[in-house]
DNA sequence: ATACTTAATTGCGATGTGCAAGTGAAATTG
DNA sequence: CAATTTCACTTGCACATCGCAATTAAGTAT
């Protein structure tokens, strides 16, 4: 809901995507609430690649005020928060399939089962399946 | 040629290419070289973003240690260094593509005429064409 | 020789990162 | 109900990186 938009560098938006995603933890976060089911701080914390929980909370912030992730407070358990993608970031599944792609060709990193294939023989049908997996959850009823 | 690969954070091929290209100026240094024909130290200096000349000269010792740059003395004039896409480097093209895409969509960056309905037109048939145009390119016979 | 261009390097203050420890609120345990 | 544990952060501090300005080395032009 918020967007916070400070001033640009360019009006390129190649630049504009990394001002808001381009470091090194902010798509891994987006990783993990689109295809490891992470839902609460602890999950992101849980992830193989170790994110310190200042820059975790920091980039959980920054995403909120993008406006690429949502968070609540877990109603089954008042400590808890619970984050969620936007429609906004779940666009972002084109980026890290591509993403995931030139790694898995370039730079030896282990293929993720299934997911790669699907993407490359049906990218429309993939982001259909991904958007409603992500989008179609039921809310709190306030 | 040269690959130096430091230890990884995990295998994860998201990570990995986040390792490699996720800062805030490898992309626009890759953009520059396949958009916007650079080819010469001066002409990333002169992106819109404002690159600092330290950062320039550390990004692209990085991005050829990565092999997505290779750099050769400009036979015309022996000052100038030419840098250029390798296949690799080239093959991030779909990377770029869609975090413009992204961008164009969710942050209001000015899309970049023409090229992103190519892209989205036939993916394919475009990437044979910046394949074709950076790759094929007459070089220094040695 | 002198001046200029090109591709960097150096110095330095400001900002960002990574690690460990601590905090406050809520839940669980005894 | 008191003590402990869990959860989501926050704080402190050492260190690395960034951004800006100035400088340098090599090559070119006059």
């Amino acid at each position: 809901m918020i967007a916070k938009r400070q001033k640009r560098r360019s009006t390129c938006p190649i630049n504009a995507s990394l001002e808001v995603v381009g470091d090194r933890w902010s798509l891994l976060i987006v990783r993990d609430l689109m295809f490891a089911g992470a839902r609460a701080y602890k999950d992101f914390l849980s992830s193989e690649e170790g994110i310190a929980t200042n820059i975790l909370a920091s980039r959980l912030v920054k995403l909120q005020e993008s406006g690429i992730v949502t968070s609540e407070r877990d109603p089954q358990d008042g400590r808890g928060v619970i984050y969620r993608l936007t429609a906004k970031g779940v666009e972002l599944a084109p980026v890290l399939l591509e993403l995931s792609r030139w790694g898995t060709r370039f730079e030896e990193g282990e293929p993720p089962g299934g997911i790669l294939q699907a993407w490359e023989t049906n990218p429309q049908a993939f982001l259909a399946e991904i958007r409603k997996q992500l989008l179609d959850v039921p809310r709190s009823t306030g």
